[in-house]
This record gives C-alpha cells, sequence and structure tokens, in this order.
DNA sequence: CTTGAAAAATGGCCCGA
DNA sequence: TCGGGCCATTTTTCAAG
C-alpha cells in the first residue's frame, strides 16, 4: 500500500501530472528521464499507493454561469461529534458547497461556495444555511477575484530523499 | 472564439472530465453518446474556447508530507491598486500559498496556505507574510479537515440549453 | 530496457438534417 | 452547412521477453 521514499523521478511525475493531467505517459517518461513503460509503473504505483487521488479537468466557473464565488464562516451552536457529523452530511447534498473545511478555534466550517450570482446565493443561505437547526451564525465574504490558484501541493524536484508521509490517509 | 451555447452533449462531456480528467475519449463518446471523433472535435473545441482551462492530477498533500492546511486572512494597509497587485506579485512567488482570493469588504485577501506542519507555517507567517510592509494584519485559522473536496461546478445534465457564460473571460 | 500486439487518438471523407 | 459516423493512419498503452 504505502511505499516507502519517492525519488527524483516519482517526485517529477508527480509535479507534471499536478500541472497537466492529460500529460501522455511518454513525454511524462521523456521529461523524466525514463523509457515508458517504467514510467507507466510508476505512475500506476503513485495511483494505487494514493499519492494520486484523481484526475479533473479544470472548467471555468464564470463561462458556465457561476459568476460569484463566497466564502462563508459558518459556527454550529452544538460541535458535538454527531451534530458536526449531521452538517457534513447536509453540506455533501449542497452541490453550490464546492469546500467544506472543519476549521479549529472559533469558527467552526469554512466552505467555498460557487453561485450564478448573488441572488442565488442569498437565497441558498436564507432558504438553505441558515434554515439548518444547528446553524448559529454564518459570515459571508465575496471573492472578487482568484489572483492565484495552484493546484495540488508544492513538489521538491530536488535530488533529496526527503520528507514523505508514512501514516495513514486522513 | 466564444460558443454560443452548450447542448446536453458538451454538459455530459464537461461533467465527465471534471470528475474524470484522464478519462479516454473513447468512453467519453460512449457516455456522450456519439461516436469518438465528433466527441474529440468538441473536447478540443471545449479546450480552446477555455471551457476546459486544464487538466490536473489530484495529488494527496498528506502523503507528501504537508500536513497542514492554513487559512489566512490578510489586510493590507494600503488598496491602491498598484499595492495590491503588488502583494499579489508577491504572494505568486510564495509556494506555500496555493490559492489567494481577493475578498470584498473588511479583510482583503483570504490566502489558502499548505505547509508540511504547523512550525514552518509559523516561519512563513513570521518571516515572509508579515514581513510585509504593506500587511497591515493577519489572522490564521487552521483547518482540521476537508470534510469536502468537489471539483469545480456543478454541471446541469438535464435537456435543458439554459445560462451559459458570454462575455470576457478574467 | 526493448519488443510487439492491442487500444486509443486523430485526420479525411462522406452523409443526413 | 454544420455536425456526426466510418475508415485508415499514427501514436500510445501496456504486457511479455
Amino acid at each position: 500500500m504505502r511505499r516507502t521514499k519517492l525519488d527524483r523521478i516519482d517526485r517529477q511525475i508527480l509535479s507534471d501530472l499536478q500541472d497537466n493531467g492529460r500529460m501522455t505517459n511518454v513525454e511524462l517518461a521523456q521529461r523524466a528521464g525514463i523509457s515508458a513503460p517504467p514510467c507507466l509503473r510508476r505512475v500506476r504505483a503513485l495511483e494505487e499507493s494514493g499519492y494520486i487521488k484523481g484526475y479533473h479537468a479544470e472548467v471555468d466557473e464564470k463561462f458556465l454561469g457561476y459568476g460569484v464565488t463566497v466564502f462563508a464562516f459558518v459556527g454550529l451552536k452544538s460541535q458535538a461529534k454527531t451534530d458536526l457529523v449531521n452538517f457534513e452530511d447536509k453540506v455533501n447534498g449542497w452541490p453550490l458547497v464546492r469546500e467544506c473545511h472543519m476549521l479549529q478555534g472559533e469558527t467552526d466550517f469554512l466552505l467555498k461556495i460557487v453561485a450564478r450570482d448573488m441572488e442565488s446565493y442569498n437565497k441558498f443561505l436564507t432558504e438553505e444555511l441558515t434554515e439548518e437547526e444547528n446553524v448559529a451564525h454564518v459570515r459571508s465574504a465575496q471573492g472578487i477575484h482568484a489572483s492565484k490558484r495552484s493546484f495540488g501541493v508544492p513538489i521538491d524536484l530536488s535530488d533529496s530523499d526527503d520528507a514523505v508521509y508514512d501514516g495513514e490517509s486522513d
């Protein structure tokens, strides 16, 4: 399941695929400096061991009519485990909520919401989110624009065989 | 450049590629109910017209040793256009900052930062972020876990030829 | 790593609404 | 005329040597 270490080639592959998820295996191999078959084996291994969790097309929200990104900080009345899970389940049922992060400290959750316009967001806010029994307060901050949007994590391409995770997933 | 409308087939393709960015063109075609060549033509058109901005592998942060996600709310002293751009340029040079959103209202920027541990985050915070001339205040909220992480936008797969963006990109 | 067969991508051409 | 389907060639994938 979990690999011991990633060498420079693995990290090159991860970095390339993070940057261009449809890169051909042969190009991947060229850039990594090995031939195609071993490169493909590495990719499969990275997928199966969980380093690569999936591949996704990046779709332009605005083109699809989603003009508004809002970050909502949600405080709950009860933080009992059952109630937290309950809220997360609710969140999963709302397609407008694209990300939900549980936070340490005063605010309990940070939600990233994408909506067609402020009107639909407000409708979601008043008819769905604040309607929840356990929601104490919501503070919304509308995003004006995303000036940086990197994918995944910074990957060190140097030769060092450094820090890789060795524990459980999630 | 910009397409008139997306039909059900285009939306199916977008949805499928958003979900699995490495889906084969033939499978994509099967699922969309057309043959491979016209399907590929549609994909290329979606790419060239900007509906699809790229493809990315989703890499597990924890496996790569990035155990900590922090959201930082940054207020600037000066919001003059030059200073805003200046800050965004700085942000672009920090690999730990994965996303930067300019916000409406009191807090100026929301940064999503990924770090190996709290120690490295604190180091970044004190030696980089708060060292910036124009940074007035930073409020950090550590993420405990991401309970939801969807990619892109909700895509309506019904037959309606509804709302598609018709303006400029960014 | 190299080879080679199977599958996918992709361009050309013809067809129907 | 704009797409879609069929066919053929090139490229890629991927198992076996």
